[in-house]
RNA sequence: GGGCUCGUGGUCUAGGGGUUAUGACGUCGCCUUGACAUGGCGAAGAUCGCAGGUUCAAUUCCUGCCGAGCCCA
């Protein structure tokens, strides 16, 4: 024995930032994947985080559990894609540079803005993998992917010409949601409600037969656009109505006067008089109930916002003066009965706080209505993990009732990769793998003309490019979920390395958030369904989400986030953390930690629940619940690096004790069981198998046992010791790299995180494992019934002890037991 | 408002139709034992959210309610 080979006292953040910073220039391909290993090949389609700034603690929670599975994946000796990509298209940083310049995004011209969005998001993209590097992701930093690079953006453009051949992707007029001030469709997503006074206009219309009814609307202009009026079938007052037609209160221009009179059971009786008039489009109920009925719908307002021709007197008003001059009008006419101001609820669009529209626009459109049996199918293929997640997509297909609307009028995205001729009947696309921008490109070489209506194919846009006339390119762009639903397709090798896509197609695993199921998940399973009819994925991870300590969603309003970095650095430099977290009923609360970094936040996640559920995230917790596990196990090591490392440790000595058989029994059982759990993605149950067993029966009872054989240089107890730690620290290192890099390298010279292969079991069928489990229990009894007599008879535990019995099955032990526990003869 | 998910000692968590419900943290008591007081040993602490129902039997299955979450209005 001689001094330890682990000098450092103990595991310390600052040991693990060392550790972290030399980690991945020591040996920089060191997570590389070799798409043509004979392993096989285990893909996993990473979310490729957003950068806006902040990582949020409960994104890089959920990503180093990604890890864990990349890590123990490749422990099992698959050939593992971790990618590390960067989702940068989208609105988000649009609204970003906006705000840090103070300029509207179409006050410039669209190429110098693309160009400042990039820049401005390359800054937050070097910022978040220095995190992602901080957390311990292993992933193939040397081949990163930006969805805004046009070698990925290409294959979005890609599939959409192929979706568009096969007639899955369709142009149509159909209500959008449109901001009439920045001239653009938005997404449900980034529509905010605001509280504002409006007029609520009781109006007198007449049936054709001259009976007078009272209608209640806070959009008058809107009358030119009515389609029906309805009013609720258990409602008495208006049964006799119900059939006829009634004519509209303000002269309209090229179309009927009259609407019928129908009933629906969304009316609201007691809103107003309990007549509705349904608009196309006033809300999302008319757009719904337009659907329903079949209705035509009309266009009454442009896309600068201003009434169109059918609104007859208010043509060319902008809808506030439209909505004056028609108030005036019914005035004049005396068919205002009455009105009044009241507060209402109405949309608005995020960015402006502009009252926004819903109007027609021709948009593309991805068809999904048609595949939902068979997708629903397909997805029952894949393996869901937890099981019960599933369910939340299933719940989501069921509801599905229109299709996907993927065009937007936006310029940080991937273009809709399409011109059309000068007489509009066809179009021309691009070939395979190229990346166009039609709104300042012409089409590249190789580029196909279709017919718009049938997309038969006409010819090759090079030869007969003059009979097209002028060309005009698509302006729009595609919404981001039409890029993200490809990442599956765009890391498994589609259109760049055939023969990879071969072999990793249906992609391994997507490991993911519940939020996301709806969009992420579904669109990518809709996308693979249409392409391939095939499921996208082999195995889906579905993650619960990062809480609060009180188990509220983190955010801004409320005050109770946890800034991922302020975790991560928690114990550096001997600075310690504190939070103040806005708690329930708004008291503030202060939490306070000495020590956790990325080790210890990692192995809380992996110890703490099992897959699927929200997570309570407080910082207290983890130190105090999982920094002394991390401590425990580094001093098993440090003792271990007392004695000298057997050269043999691969092949057990002859001669084994008994004491150490039955140790290696039980360690043998524990990897056996870890083992399959990291086939099975298992992380909670692998984690607290090791956990489990490092922290209790194996320097509890065993080591307690074997040090007086250890000190006195005993071969079979040192190699048991080397063994056991050393594949311990292997089996350990998905979850802790850090950490287990650090031991392995020290004691063995060879990291953990580099093993490709688990370890192997010590003992042979030979050995009676089962005879040396089953005197486990009496073996613990046995310590324990020791410590308390000596506890109770107020003796140290080194001190002597007489008149004790060792039991029968523990006959083996005999003589170490009897020097453990200074047992007199 | 609608759909779905979750609800287990003070806190976090495992489990799941049937003898004393898993483990951890915290609490309390004791102990410096050849790595570890950032340690060891021991103890107390739960009618498994509430109310009904199914069953010989429910914490586990069903229904409703309450609370939390996600998504959609």
């Amino acid at each position: 024995m001689g001094d330890p080979k682990i000098t450092d006292k103990r595991w310390t953040i600052d040991l693990e930032k060392r550790i972290q910073e030399s980690h991945y220039h020591s040996n920089p391909s060191r997570y590389s994947f070799d798409p043509n290993s004979e392993k096989e090949l285990f893909v996993i389609d990473t979310p490729p985080p957003y950068p806006s700034g902040t990582w949020h603690i409960g994104a890089v929670a959920q990503y180093s559990m990604i890890d864990v599975i990349a890590r123990s994946q490749r422990l099992i000796g698959k050939e593992v894609l971790f990618p590390w990509g960067v989702d940068r298209n989208g609105i988000n940083i649009e609204f970003t540079v906006e705000k840090k310049t103070g300029k509207k995004m179409r006050t410039y011209e669209r190429g110098e803005f693309i160009d400042l969005c990039k820049d401005t998001i390359e800054v937050y993209t070097q910022e978040m993998r220095q995190t992602a590097k901080r957390v311990g992701l292993s992933c193939d930093y040397e081949n990163e992917y930006l969805t805004d690079d046009p070698k990925y953006r290409s294959v979005t453009q890609s599939i959409f010409v192929d979706l568009f051949k096969k007639g899955d992707i369709i142009e149509d007029l159909r209500p959008n949601i449109y901001d009439p001030v920045e001239g653009t469709t938005i997404a449900d997503a980034e529509v905010q409600r605001v509280t504002r006074e409006t007029l609520l206009c009781d109006i007198i219309w007449e049936t054709e037969d001259g009976e007078e009814l009272v209608i209640s609307t806070t959009r008058p202009e809107l009358i030119c656009a009515c389609g029906v009026v309805m009013v609720h079938p258990d409602d008495v007052r208006y049964q006799h109505l119900v059939g006829k037609r009634v004519i509209l209160p303000i002269d309209v221009d090229g179309r009927a006067n009259t609407v019928e009179v129908m009933t629906h059971p969304s009316v609201k009786s007691d809103f107003g008089s309990g007549v509705l008039m349904v608009c196309s489009f006033g809300d999302q109920n008319d757009v719904s109930i337009f659907r329903e009925l079949s209705l035509k719908p009309f266009v009454a307002i442009d896309l600068d916002g201003k009434l169109t021709e059918i609104s007859g007197p208010l043509h060319g008003l902008e809808v506030l003066n439209a909505r004056n001059r028609a108030i005036e009008i019914l005035e004049q006419t005396g068919k205002m009965q009455s009105s009044n101001r009241r507060m209402q609820e109405i949309p608005v669009s995020e960015r402006g706080g502009n009252p926004v529209e819903i109007i027609l626009l021709k948009e593309w459109y991805v068809r999904q209505t048609h595949v939902i049996d068979r997708l629903s199918e397909i997805t029952g293929e894949s393996n869901f993990i937890p099981e019960r997640n599933k369910q939340f997509l299933f719940d989501w297909m069921e509801g599905i009732s229109i299709d996907w609307p993927i065009s937007r009028r936006r310029w940080y995205h991937t273009e809709v990769p399409i011109w059309y001729s000068d007489d509009a009947t066809k179009v021309v696309v691009p070939p395979n793998g190229s990346y166009v921008q039609p709104w300042r490109d012409t089409p590249p070489k190789g580029s196909e003309v279709l017919d718009r209506e049938t997309r038969e194919f006409i010819g090759l846009y090079d030869e007969i490019a003059e009979s097209l006339g002028a060309l005009s390119g698509e302006t729009k762009v595609f919404d981001t979920w039409m890029d993200s639903s490809n990442s599956n397709l765009y890391v498994s090798g589609y259109i760049s390395n055939p023969d990879m896509f071969e072999r990793a197609f249906p992609t391994a695993l997507r490991p993911q958030g519940k939020e996301i199921v709806r969009t992420w998940l579904y669109y990518t399973m809709l996308k693979s369904a249409l392409l391939f009819d095939k499921p996208a994925f082999a195995n889906i991870w579905i993650d619960g989400l990062g809480m609060d300590p009180w188990g509220r969603k983190m955010s801004k309003s409320l005050g109770n986030g946890i800034d991922a970095d302020s975790v991560l650095e928690c114990g550096a430099g001997g600075r310690t953390g504190s939070w103040k977290i806005k708690g329930p009923e708004g008291k503030q609360v202060s939490l306070k930690a000495n020590k956790i970094g990325s080790e210890c936040f990692r192995l809380w996640k992996a110890c703490d629940a099992q897959v699927g559920d929200d997570f309570h995230i407080n910082p207290e917790e983890i130190e105090s619940k999982y920094f002394g596990v991390l401590t425990k196990m580094f001093n098993i090591a440090r003792l271990a690096s007392h004695f000298e490392v057997p050269k043999a440790l691969d092949s057990s000595p002859n001669d084994l004790a008994f004491e150490d058989i039955w140790i290696l029994s039980e360690f043998d059982q524990m990897m056996q069981s870890v083992k399959t759990s990291w086939e099975n993605m298992d992380i909670y149950s692998a984690t607290q198998s090791i956990k489990a067993f490092s922290t209790g029966i194996f320097p509890g009872h065993w080591l307690e046992m074997s040090k007086s054989r250890l000190y006195d240089g005993d071969i079979s107890a040192t190699w048991t010791l080397h063994r056991i730690v050393r594949d311990i620290l292997t089996a350990f290192c998905p979850v802790c790299p850090f950490f287990t890099d650090y031991l392995s390298t020290t004691l063995y010279q060879q990291s953990a995180v580099d093993i490709r292969k688990f370890p192997s079991l010590v003992l042979t069928e030979i050995d009676d494992v089962t005879r040396y489990l089953s005197i486990t229990d009496d073996l613990i009894n046995f310590n324990s019934r020791i410590w308390k007599l000596k506890k109770d008879q107020g003796l140290s535990l080194k001190s002597e002890i007489s008149d004790v019995e060792v039991p029968a099955s523990l006959v083996d032990l005999q003589s170490s037991l009897t020097i453990m526990h200074s047992i007199a003869k």
